[in-house]
DNA sequence: GTCAATGATGACACGGCATGTCATCATCTA
DNA sequence: TAGATGATGACATGCCGTGTCATCATTGAC
């Protein structure tokens, strides 16, 4: 038995998840998350950098993105890469987490500060994302358009996926995204 | 005479702008703005809602495309409404503002919360695009991938001519993106 | 010409966020 | 057994952002 539970940070986590749901997130303090994970304000910010970053923590997304970047065949062609990369983070990270994607949302959507963070992370994807491409061997504007495209047809996706009680799948929508962006990049212009 | 100097909202961006410069966003007080501005700090959350604001009032982007979707001729396809705001935009709120644009851009990217509010704001852009080719009649989906496209345009456009000496226009290196993005679309996938 | 309404600002209090610093103490290591 | 390590507690502090009431020039009605 050490002198202390081992799990702070998921304990935090889970303290702060549920007192967000139960009263809002502007109305939650930090000692009220503190006080239920047993622990004190201060060991809060060693874990979290702020109070939104408790919702966020986490690097899965641009790592798994490097990684599957970094994994493909050299041969394949980026659109290729793109979307097989959209598949596997579908499925990976999306499928069967509906409803606590759900709860997720609500809650960040109820607050600006969170909105702002949650569009940190997702630049944070793309980067990761262009510099994969980047790797690969792609110009260095190709790379940051197509990283751009894949993180904003995953959002579009997204978006439609968990707003909407649509029957396909995440990764069906996306591709459904990435079909009308392209017909409507062939005509006009 | 008024009983008050008439113009405390430019005084205080003003202010802001050269503490910014001078010493750094995070080292910079809300008093000490409104020290060199001749107010009071509460004056200064009555005309910002908070210390990042000051660098980013204004509606100026998300009111333009509002304005350029909506009286672009309806037989106009939508690539080359999107085509020629980029054009208008690029021509009417950047060019010739380099210099400027540059000051902004170094204090925004030397700070996190300030990197995350840009984002915010580009999101507003996004939904006044979005909303203005659904109003043109575009399916939602369509109208969401075509909207982040453009804006993805405009800001990778951007990254590059600010971040480089480039001798292209703003708007001609926009076009090269876009061109970019049509031929990776093109290939595979 | 008087007076009430308006609206921007000042003055003050206050809760909460985030950080710096030092002490505490179980565990690990030599 | 003793010292190093590392997570946590305890305490102080500065700044952000907001609520509230007072002040006072301007405006407009009569």
């Amino acid at each position: 038995m050490s002198r202390w539970r081992p799990d702070a940070r998921e304990r935090l986590q889970r303290a702060a998840l549920e007192l967000f749901t139960e009263q809002g997130f502007a109305a939650t303090t930090v000692p009220e998350i503190t006080a239920r994970a047993g622990l004190t304000t201060r060991t809060f910010f060693r874990h979290f950098a702020d109070k939104r970053e408790v919702l966020f923590a986490g690097d899965e997304f641009p790592q798994m993105a490097a990684r599957l970047l970094a994994d493909a065949p050299a041969s394949m062609d980026p659109m290729t890469v793109l979307v097989e990369s959209l598949r596997a983070v579908s499925e990976t990270l999306f499928d069967g987490r509906r409803a606590e994607l759900r709860q997720l949302r609500a809650i960040v959507q109820s607050d600006d500060g969170l909105r702002e963070r949650d569009l940190r992370k997702r630049a944070a994807l793309r980067e990761a994302v262009r510099d994969g491409f980047v790797r690969r061997g792609l110009a260095p504007l190709t790379a940051a358009m197509l990283a751009d495209t894949g993180v904003t047809v995953l959002t579009v996706a997204l978006d439609e996926w968990l707003e909407r009680d649509d029957e396909r799948t995440l990764f069906e929508i996306a591709v459904d995204a990435l079909e009308s962006l392209r017909a409507a990049l062939a005509v006009g212009g």
